[in-house]
RNA sequence: UGCCCGAUAGUAUAAUGGUAGUACGACAGUUUUUGGUACUGUUUGUCUUGGUUCGAAUCCAGGUCGGGCAACCA
């Protein structure tokens, strides 16, 4: 227990506004917006949100940001919860920023009264200009100079409705001249007569982000506001609300998102890929969504290991994803029960076992773990076997099938290759081979050491399924980087269907929730396409495989 | 050419004025009834130039490079 944990950035502030009493208990918040599904990035910001007031004493809550009706939708909030739940946290209070609607406006009617906002019917186009450059200081618009009492006025009647949608907005006074455009007199009410997905058709007018993250977070009295590094320049705004209102001091910091080679990271981009159908939905099993993960057969245990092996900075990153999948694999290789699949078969002919004889084999549930115990697996004289098994003129440092050569069939026997036969094409069909009666696993007394051991699955006994391979969605490492659009850059052989693999019997019962290992090819989960006649797998991920290493350099 | 943020192995992340360490990856090997797992070893790094100091990744100054900011998006 002496092992210390080093702390990162906002650990150091948290626990020094603990020290100091700045605070008694933290507060954070996790603030979606429903208008996309949750990504593995949010998953570093949830864990990150909730881990914190885990480690430290506090709570955090659930808030959405929902001040924008023409984006949002319930399905996205329903989606966002499912996923956050499955990741294994539990938030505090489900909040809305639409529940503060009331209290947004009437400190906006109070920065009114203070002379600190107006009522701007400048156009679009005309406040953009009148902003200036940045290198360019603004002007103000003509509607700047207006008398408190017109501005209530006008306020209130874009309230109450009287004017269609961009006739005018209410903007915060403060500095046309600040190098920092979002001091330069920012939008903080607009009117969208639009139905909200919560508060219906209650409001015409809604808050910007600015008018209302701030106030939320006050309102909840959250302590640390923790967001990502592009609300930078934003934070002396937010602390400009919080001072003229004379509200609870909330404090916002920022950290840097998440990127993960071969993928992109952003729900504009997510979105095309799903409504241009590269993609088979946002739960589609390649996508970096929570729901894909899910799907895909990722652990809620993996994804949490991952978002604090990655660390918390405000620099830049793009994160290998095979970090990921080592968590991944490290994971389910402690807990994956073990089955044998075939994917790609050839038969295996014991030309000297009798033809109608079935032995039980008693095969390992998962050598990792002693009480997982063995189950047991028919064997006959007929086998299927990976095609990649067998290789008629074999290379170097290759020691599975071979003519000639000896392979143990896992958990079985001992067998050696005889002979082989092709079709007309030149492909082989079958692979003849002689068992070793003496060799049968946990009663060898052959004297023989063999350098491979395969896999196999009895013809007379196997199931079907329909097993699905996925590789990366995109050939680049970094698609959103390079020119042009990064859907050239989508790898349109990322879904592999194989539509009748060969498994071991027992995997008829196999369990939804269950993340197997098929030995030898990686772990794979039921997909929700799957039905009791015909099973669908998902291959969650490969095994390292250094054979293929190998097999490359030749 | 305004303002803001950042820069440590291939990718991430520590070292908070005192031996540049860890993980993933890559490479090599040991073990193995999964070419898996486990274990061992190897490889590669402080953006640059000055300054402060006995001593600088760390503090200071200049530069370089990367990123962000001018939505009635969040």
């Amino acid at each position: 227990m002496s092992e210390e944990k080093r702390l990162n950035f906002l650990e150091e502030i948290i626990e020094s506004d603990l020290e100091t009493g700045k605070y008694d208990s933290i507060q954070t918040r996790f603030p979606p917006e429903p208008n996309g599904y949750l990504h593995i990035g949010h998953a570093k910001s949830i864990c990150l949100n909730f881990g914190l007031t885990q480690r430290y004493k506090g709570s955090t809550n659930l808030r959405f940001d929902d001040t924008n009706p023409s984006t949002e939708e319930t399905e996205y909030v329903d989606s966002i919860k499912e996923d956050i739940r499955w990741l294994g946290f539990t938030w505090a209070n489900e909040f809305y920023a639409s529940d503060y609607f009331d209290r947004i406006y009437s400190m906006a009617v109070e920065l009114i009264e203070k002379g600190l906002a107006f009522v701007d019917d400048s156009t679009p186009d005309e406040i953009a200009s009148f902003k200036g450059t940045p290198t360019v200081p603004g002007k103000p618009t003509p509607g700047r100079s207006r008398s408190v009492a017109e501005n209530l006025r006008l306020f209130e009647a874009m309230k109450a409705g009287k004017y269609p949608d961009g006739a005018m907005v209410l903007r915060a006074k403060i500095d046309l001249a600040s190098p920092n455009m979002h001091m330069r007199d920012p939008i903080i009410y607009r009117i969208k007569h639009t139905h909200h997905h919560r508060t219906g058709d209650k409001w015409c007018i809604y808050p910007m982000y600015d008018f209302a993250h701030g106030q939320s977070d006050s309102i909840e009295h959250i302590t640390h506001s923790i967001c990502t590094l592009e609300f930078i320049p934003h934070r002396p705004l937010y602390d400009w609300f919080i001072e003229q209102l004379g509200i609870f001091p909330s404090h916002q910091y920022e950290f840097a998102r998440l990127n993960l080679t071969y993928t992109v990271m952003s729900k504009r981009k997510l979105l095309q890929l799903v409504n241009e159908q590269y993609v088979s939905g946002w739960d589609d099993p390649r996508m970096p969504t929570i729901s894909g993960l899910r799907r895909r057969g990722y652990t809620p245990e993996s994804i949490r290991d991952f978002c604090e092996r990655v660390g918390i900075q405000k620099r830049e990153n793009i994160i290998d994803v095979s970090l990921l999948e080592f968590c991944l694999r490290e994971h389910l290789n402690k807990v994956a029960p073990r089955r044998m699949a075939v994917l790609d078969p050839i038969k295996l002919i014991l030309t000297n076992y009798p033809a109608d004889q079935v032995e039980t084999m008693e095969v390992e549930n998962n050598p990792e773990d002693p009480n997982a115990g063995t189950r047991p697996v028919p064997f006959t004289y007929q086998l299927w076997i990976e095609r990649e098994d067998f290789m008629e003129i074999p290379s170097k440092k290759w020691f599975r099938l071979a003519p000639g050569a000896i392979v143990r069939l896992k958990n079985a026997f001992i067998v050696r290759c005889e002979g082989f036969s092709k079709d007309e094409a030149g492909n082989i069909t079958e692979v003849h081979a002689t068992y070793l009666p003496e060799s049968r696993s946990g009663k060898d007394t052959s004297g023989l050491t063999v350098k491979g051991t395969i896999h196999w699955v009895s013809v007379p006994h196997a199931i079907k399924a329909e097993i699905r391979l996925y590789d990366r969605l995109f050939r680049s490492e970094n698609p959103a980087a390079e020119e042009g659009d990064f859907k050239d850059h989508i790898n349109l052989n990322s879904l592999q269907i194989i539509p009748e693999a060969y498994l071991e019997p027992g995997m008829a019962l196999a369990d939804a929730q269950t993340r197997y290992q098929f030995i030898r090819k990686g772990y794979f989960i039921l997909d929700k396409d799957s039905t009791p006649g015909q099973l669908v797998f998902n291959q969650t991920v490969t095994l390292k495989d250094t054979w293929a290493k190998e097999a490359k350099k030749i």
